[in-house]
RNA sequence: UCCCUGAUAGCUCAGCUGGUAGAGCAGGCGACUGUUAAUCGCCGGGUCGUUGGUUCGAGUCCAACUCAGGGAGCCA
């Protein structure tokens, strides 16, 4: 489908430095290599004693640095101006660095806190200034002290005026440190996915990966939903939702064998097989049927051979699952949750979105504005269907009844139909999975696909089949054997009751909301087929 | 897994119909400056993904392989 729709193969970029403050020729003496060579040695010195070049007292650590009433602030705080016309610390790394012959250096400096950098006016008196200032660049990390000052320049509102800058750890040949101040693709900075936490769109997506989870959390408590943590490692004989990884401590090349010859799993940990979990929904439909509203939040694992932009073998899921209720209601809490995350992101983060707006994909804060401000559309699949033969659009795939909806018809329906988000529900049983609920019609489950304009399907639920005897007989349809799903099949001989749940990517929530790319953006460390670096 | 496209300097790219490689940024030196991706001058830096093949000659043409991106399928 493609989530940005101006990607093509070195669509997105980005660079470290921060709009509006642009970095700048920073230039450093370096008439030999050998700093770079004593580097290490000169951070253990470091580390021993303060540092010979360091002013008395103002070493960040040091003893004198306790009394002296400073306070240590976040680039956060100090760009708000907080404690203004005090003395501040400042930890971080460099952005970049610009001298002036006036007889200073402005050195601007990140700490994650926000997306913006602060300047460090680093006068050229201090001690370390030739010797270590100017030979600053990006990435190094430094300790700052110094009055936090309306800024004398534009650009920006409050400063730091230095009366002490620490080096930690200056960079090891700033000619080949990955992250330099331009613009970089984003398949450039997976592969040094230890440094990309350094650039802007990488913080940014931190910042709101964060603000997101805690909005997910919030919003389900304040739901009275119980986070519930279901197993990561799972026995079952089959959970049916894509291919597995296998969890074994058996020798791989020289496994215990069965009179049969076939790898004999009775020896292995668990005494049986066991796999990474491909969803708890089957776990937590047991706690929902005794804490009637409750939902997972975890790792997920599918080892799938899919190399795409939306798919991850390693990635994070939401699964609330409520009892008591039905597909309407499953639809109506889906609507709730989105809005609830999205509205917390716009209104928490809203320094980030700005910037994917502007470097990543025009139009992301907009798109959001609209979803938590418009009603969802609800349409049965048969509708849906009929909506898409009598469109004018071609498409690639005809629509059919009986047929999944394809992502050009998912699209058309919400994009083009209907201008919002959109609810398909009732979905053919043939199409949808054992445990979703058999309609009166006789063909139809109770199913519903989330589309959202911009990406297509965002969430998928479903009823739950309560009856037993209709479980079953999905599950022999399906050709599975309902024997091997004993404790499940359970719920449904003790107290059984209607039930429903939906299940969510976190990262196509991310990338939803960043206007990323590429899925693989969305996570710190991705892990996709032929790739676990890191 | 299938289809398409691509792989040239630390990074991003140019290199037309085959005649032993260029730019911008980054880096080094210098000039200039309360600067904001500053600007200007000079300099260093590439066995053109790998292995074969065609050719007098291959970054360029062919084949295979490896890796990457996009799309599809599967899905969240």
């Amino acid at each position: 489908m493609g989530f940005g729709s101006s990607t093509r193969r070195r669509g997105l970029r980005w660079d470290v430095r921060a709009a509006p403050w642009r970095g700048s020729s920073w230039a450093w003496p370096r008439s030999s290599s050998s700093w770079s060579r004593s580097f290490s040695a000169r951070c253990r010195r470091r580390s021993k004693a303060a540092s010979p070049t360091s002013l008395p007292g103002q070493g960040a650590f040091g003893k004198r640095a306790r009394t002296m009433s400073m306070t240590v602030l976040s680039v956060k705080a100090a760009l708000a101006g907080t404690g203004a016309g005090t003395k501040v610390e400042i930890r971080g790394w460099v952005r970049t660095r610009r001298d002036s012959k006036a007889g200073l250096s402005f050195v601007n400096v990140s700490d994650g806190s926000c997306q913006n950098p602060v300047q460090i006016v680093a006068p050229a008196a201090l001690p370390n200034y030739q010797s270590e200032i100017l030979k600053l660049t990006a990435g190094a990390s430094v300790i700052a002290q110094g009055t936090l000052v309306q800024s004398q320049g534009k650009g920006q509102s409050f400063e730091v005026q230095a009366d002490a800058v620490q080096v930690l750890g200056l960079v090891d040949d700033p000619e080949t440190y990955p992250v330099q101040p331009k613009q970089h693709t984003m398949e450039f900075l997976r592969e040094v996915a230890h440094l990309r936490p350094r650039t802007n769109t990488f913080g940014a997506v931190t910042r709101v990966r964060h603000h997101a989870a805690q909005a997910i959390h919030r919003f389900f408590h304040e739901e009275g939903f119980f986070w519930v943590n279901t197993p990561i490692i799972t026995a079952s004989d089959a959970e049916g939702a894509g291919q597995m990884f296998r969890v074994s401590t058996l020798d791989a090349l020289n496994p215990p064998k069965t009179d049969a010859g076939k790898v004999d799993w009775s020896k292995d940990f668990f005494g049986k097989e066991a796999f990474l979990t491909v969803s708890g929904q089957l776990n937590v439909e047991a706690f929902c049927l005794a804490l009637s509203k409750v939902y997972t939040f975890g790792p997920t694992f599918r080892a799938e051979n899919s190399n795409t932009t939306r798919h991850l073998a390693e990635f994070w899921m939401i699964e609330p699952e409520i009892a008591f209720a039905d597909l309407k209601a499953d639809a109506d809490l889906a609507e709730r949750f989105l809005k609830y995350v999205f509205k917390a992101i716009l209104s928490e983060r809203m320094d980030d979105l700005e910037f994917f707006e502007e470097r990543v994909q025009k139009g992301v804060i907009e798109r959001l504005s609209k979803f938590v401000d418009s009603s969802f559309e609800r349409i049965d699949y048969g509708q849906a269907i009929e909506i898409l033969k009598g469109a004018k659009k071609k498409f690639d795939y005809a629509p059919e009844w009986g047929k999944d909806l394809q992502t050009e018809h998912e699209r058309y329906l919400t994009e083009e139909h209907v201008g919002r988000p959109v609810v398909v529900m009732n979905y053919p049983e043939q199409i949808k999975a054992f445990y979703m609920r058999m309609n009166d019609d006789g063909r139809t489950v109770a199913a519903m696909d989330v589309l959202a304009p911009g990406i297509g399907e965002i969430i998928g639920g479903s009823q739950r089949e309560e009856r037993l005897e209709l479980l079953d007989a999905r599950m022999k349809k399906m050709g599975l054997v309902p024997e091997h799903y004993g404790w499940y099949r359970d719920l449904r001989r003790y107290g059984s009751v209607p039930h429903a749940g939906f299940g969510l990517g976190f990262e196509r929530l991310i990338v939803y909301m960043c206007g990323l790319g590429n899925i693989r953006d969305a996570i710190p460390y991705p892990r996709v087929p032929g790739w676990a670096q890191f």
